[in-house]
Formats: structure tokens, C-alpha cells, sequence
DNA sequence: TTGTAAGCGTTATCAC
DNA sequence: GTGATAACGCTTACAA
């Protein structure tokens, strides 16, 4: 772009002070007499004089701005994510530059490059579903650029992290379903080489073992790209079994929206015949009808939590802080699309 | 950051070639012999040499960095009109920085001072609510920035825009309800100092005359920040008259839910006793029950064009291209939330 | 308290 | 085809 017109060159001559003497006024530097600050911050005014910062991060070797990788920006998961960093790095002075890599890996690995060559200061990231190998990420370990990865991380690389407990969020879901007399639950599960959904789905065995309650791989279905139609595709499957379920754990709310619907237009009652329980806490679970009872995931926490440690290790690079794995409590929702928990449960 | 640790120097030096000639191999300029050429890349990928775009950006005084400026990421709509800005601006080649103004005036106009001072090279902007006079994006136009304006539009300045027509669209929307039937239908409308929603009252008052309607005050009702609780603020004052509306028009999907929620618990049938449009065509137009009528807003479509449209002229700027105006064509969407319209309507 | 000068990594303008 | 050199606008030792 056209550069800011005027720089601390023009104010320089036109104050006859050399340009150090600009650039440490504008700073504030207390080496500066009280006087000439002020003059120079008035002739700034009075010109426009913006600095540019493309020309500051040059020679200071760094740069303001975060790199987020989010799956897809339209999810609402991520876009509360989203709105968590930029509301931290909005306060803290930095930028937020934003990338959707539609979980693939190819464009992940993409971004990664384009990150680097941008000098972005650190990394926030949540792993597409399809990355596998993490070892584009590696690079920015030698450049010691911090990197926070969320909801979906990666365990084979050093990098801090950021997460809810899902086995024990899944079997506390699950355990509130047993709670409310359900005795055959099913799982509709989510792409089980993603470690939140094995998590999930490993929380939701241990409750049924802990309760005694035995488990049946034909009660878990597979919602690969966790949509409303594949929600309904799996309920479909699960309703029509001879030994129909009396209970769901949906890996996500929007599977559990599909499943409610399916099960409303078979004429079976929720949760009466069939309790459902999602994960997510979308807005739109309280709209469902019933209205759904889910796990809070704490979405906009999520994203303030790793704006501010992301930005800590920035700011404290030198120190070389270990990476660090904050995991975020999460709460239960219980909604109309449960029953009631029974005292003696 | 700790920058790209290799530089065009070092590759210079390691082959005995200048910096130029270096530079220009990497640009496959065609004026480097192909040996050469192919050398120098050769020995890039061997010592993980990353162009710094900073340094580049500086020496071209260019960027390639879109900023935009939502109100908040986390509203489905402007999540959306991101992922469309970001899936063009990739493919472009450009990048995304993105700032919530969260409405706030204030926050506005330091965000387009952060903006100044990065140097992008373009600007997508929806303005706040709150935001009356916007001198503060008048500098971009001497800078020759680039401005693209969407959804909530300045008709006081010279900038490109996309938007839709919100006039045309709510007397389409109005029209629907007065051929299914309904002859009292009232408005749950938006802030009337922001175009777009005074522009959707004047279409729904525009169809009520196109049919002889008389327009009663009474039947609007100003729903601030049209949140589901201020729809369900509007819809409870609107079902006490003594003269009870047989339809709503809602200035957006929220108000219309919670307008939704408010008469079913009020054991008015929808649409049977009031018939319910919404606007936007927000995902969970299609959860509420009944599914709810409503104008789709393409916001998707909004954020590509609007990317366009701006890499169009960051790119043409010397041509000097004036501004302009794209309308998007808007769809009805009819569901269950409105009757049936009648043949002879 | 202020000035001098070097340099961040790249690109562009000459020249050869 | 390739090289020297000067910018881009700012920061920061080191001097004075």
C-alpha cells in the first residue's frame, strides 16, 4: 500500500532533530526532554504521522500477530474459539490473522509455510481431521515461534495445549443417562483416529463398566463428518435395531439434532422412549425440541485460554517455558431431552 | 520472531552469486540462466531458506494483508462472510486479519488505526451499530486503500459495497404473509438508525400498501439488538393487543425464534393463529418448530464478493476504478412457520 | 538530552 | 546474465 505518507523522516527535518530523536519521542523515552516529546507528538498530529509497522517489525525481528488454523470458520465451535483470541489479543496489542484449513491436510501443511514466511510471532491451531503427521508444525520449534494447538492436538509433537477433559466429560453424559434409568445406550460416535472422539467414546465405556452395564459395538455408530445428516443416518440405523436403545450419547450437538428429529418423526417420545444427550453446547441446543441436554465445552474460554498463554510464551521467549497442557473444566447441561436424575441412582 | 534464520545473504555468499541474481532466481526471473536458477533453488530448499514477506513488504511498501472488521465473529452471519473472504483471499494469495468492533464506535475507529499503522492492503468492513459518522475510514481513501463495505453499509462515503436488497427482500417477505392470508401483520424491526433495518420496514410498509393494508404503529416494535430475548420482549407485548397480529415479520431469524418460543408457550398455533417470518436464513431457521420462514442473506456469497471486488481493485489501483455497488439477489425461503399461500392471493 | 550510523531482508535501478 | 548499490521506514548501540 502507499506507504503512511509521512515518516519520522519528514518530521525530523521539519523539527531540524534527527530521526532518533523522532523515533524516541514517539516512544516516550524519558531520555527525551518533556518539551520536545510534545512538540514531536504535536507535529505527528498535525502532519497525520502514522507509524508503519511493517518497517518496526523488520528491524525488531518480530511481528504483532497470531496465526490461528481453525478447521472452518463457519463452525460455531470455532468461531466462539475465534472471538475468545481475538478479544485477548485485541487487548494485548496483537494482531490475528486467520486461516481455515477445511480439515485437510494438505492446506494445513499449506498454511503452515505461508505462517512462517509471514514471521507471525505464535501459532494457535486446531489439527484438521485428516492430518495424521505433524511434522510441518516441527519448524516452528527450531524457530522457536510458540505454538498452542486446541480441541483437536497432537500428542507426538512438543507444543502446549489446550483442552477439556473429554473421556470424563463423555462419562459424566453418560453416567447422567444411567442416572435417569437408561439401561441400553447407544453412541453415535465421531472419527474415532481424532483423539477427542476416542475419548469420547472410550468415557462413554467406562461409565457403562463402571455401572456394570455391558457394551455393545452394535450400539455404536459412526458419524464421520459429525453433520446433521449423518446424525440422522446413524438414528435411523439405531432405532430399527431389534433391541432398540433407550438412550443416546451423541458425539456432538449436531448429530444429536439429527438423531432427535428422526426419533420425533418415528413417533417415539424423548427421552421417554429414547433419552439424547449431544456434546458441544451449540446455541442451537436450546432451540432444538426438546431442548438438548449437552456438555458445555466452553468454546470463547478456550480460545481466551490459549490467546493468553500463547501470547505469555511470546512475550517470555527467552525464558523457554516447557509446554504446558491447560484442560478446562466442563459442565453438564441437562435439558428436556433427558429424564430426571432417580434419587438412588 | 527469532526470523527466517536463512536469508538471501547466506545463499549468496554459500554460491558466490550476489544477492540480486539470488533474488531473482528465487522469482524465476527469466533474465537468470536456468542452471543458475535451478541451483539456487536447490541449495533454498537445502538450508530451509523462507522468504521474510515482511522485508518484502517493506522494500514493495505493499502487503498482502486484507483487513476486516466485523461487528462479532461469533453471529453466524458474519462467520460466514469470513469464511467466504478467506477462501478467496487464499486463493489470491492474500491474507486475513480480523477484528471484532463488537459494535463499539470506539473500538472502530482504533481498529482502523491498526490498520493504517499494518499497512494492509485492503479493507472489509461491517459497521457497528453504534456507528454514526464514519470520518474514520476517510483516510483510507487518501491513502488509496481500498474500501469494501457489506451488510451494514456509510452512504455518506465514497466506497464500494455489497449488500442486499433488504427493501425489496421484506416486501417480499411481507407480501408471502399477505397471500397466505394474514391482513394484521406486525414488524419486530431493527435499530431505524442503520440502513438496513429502516430499509426492511419501509419494504414491509411498502407491500402493506401495494394491498391496501393499513399501516398501524402499534404493530412495529423495536427490538435493539435483536437477540432472541428481545424478539421474545416484542412478541409478548405484541399477542396482548386487544387487536392480536396475525402474522410477524421479524427483522431477523433470532427475534423470529424467540418470538416463535413466546407464542407456542402462549398456546397460539403457528402459523394457524400467527403466522412467523424471520430474515437471514440462520442454520437454525431449520430447527425451530415449526421451521421458519425467512430470507436467505447469502452471506457466504456476501464475503466472496465483497473479496473480490477488493482484490480487484488493490490490484488495479493505478486504474483508479470508481466505486461500486453490487446488490446480491436474496431467496424466500418458505417452511412451516407461514401458511400456505392462497391461488387467487 | 540529542546525534551518528548501522542494519533488519528484500527489491529495484543502474551498470557492465 | 550478473553485480553493486541504494533504498523501504524504523530501532538502537555508541558517541558526543
Amino acid at each position: 500500500m502507499p506507504g503512511s505518507r509521512v515518516t519520522i523522516k519528514d518530521l525530523a527535518k521539519r523539527m531540524n532533530l534527527s530521526v532518533s530523536t523522532i523515533s524516541r519521542a514517539l516512544h516516550n523515552n524519558p531520555s527525551i526532554g518533556e518539551k520536545t516529546t510534545r512538540e514531536v507528538w504535536k507535529l505527528a498530529e498535525q502532519l497525520g504521522y502514522f507509524p508503519n509497522s511493517v518497517a518496526s517489525n523488520l528491524r525488531r525481528r518480530k511481528t504483532n500477530m497470531i496465526g490461528v488454523i481453525v478447521p472452518r470458520i463457519d463452525i460455531a465451535f470455532h468461531s466462539h474459539v475465534i472471538s475468545g483470541v481475538e478479544e485477548i489479543a485485541y487487548k494485548m496489542g496483537y494482531n490475528v490473522t486467520i486461516y481455515q484449513s477445511r480439515d485437510s491436510y494438505e492446506r494445513e501443511v499449506a498454511i503452515t509455510t505461508i505462517l512462517q514466511t509471514n514471521m507471525v510471532a505464535g501459532i494457535i491451531a486446531c489439527l484438521a481431521l485428516e492430518t495424521r503427521d505433524c511434522s510441518h508444525f516441527a519448524r516452528f520449534n527450531n524457530l522457536k515461534v510458540p505454538l498452542v494447538f486446541y480441541d483437536r492436538v497432537s500428542n507426538e509433537l512438543e507444543a502446549s495445549k489446550v483442552i477439556i477433559d473429554d473421556f470424563d466429560a463423555a462419562s459424566r453424559v453418560t453416567q447422567h443417562l444411567i442416572n435417569t434409568g437408561c439401561r441400553r445406550i447407544a453412541h453415535i460416535a465421531g472419527c474415532q483416529t481424532t483423539s477427542i472422539f476416542a475419548d469420547r467414546l472410550e468415557g462413554y465405556k467406562a461409565a457403562l463398566q463402571r455401572n456394570n452395564l455391558p457394551f455393545d459395538p452394535n450400539l455404536v455408530c459412526c458419524a464421520n463428518d459429525l453433520s446433521y445428516e449423518e446424525g440422522a443416518r446413524c438414528a435411523r440405523k439405531l432405532i430399527r435395531l431389534a433391541a432398540m436403545p433407550d438412550g443416546i450419547f451423541c458425539a456432538n450437538d449436531y448429530t444429536a439434532i439429527g438423531a432427535i428429529q428422526v426419533i420425533k418423526k418415528a413417533n417415539l417420545k424423548i427421552p421417554d422412549d429414547i433419552a439424547v444427550a449431544g456434546f458441544s453446547n451449540y446455541p442451537v441446543s436450546t432451540i432444538i425440541e426438546p431442548a438438548l441436554t449437552t456438555i458445555d465445552d466452553r468454546a470463547a474460554e478456550m480460545g481466551k485460554t490459549a490467546a493468553r498463554m500463547l501470547i505469555r510464551q511470546i512475550e517470555e521467549r527467552d525464558v523457554n517455558i516447557a509446554s504446558e497442557t491447560i484442560v478446562l473444566r466442563t459442565d453438564l447441561i441437562v435439558r428436556d431431552s433427558t429424564g430426571k436424575e432417580k434419587v438412588n441412582a
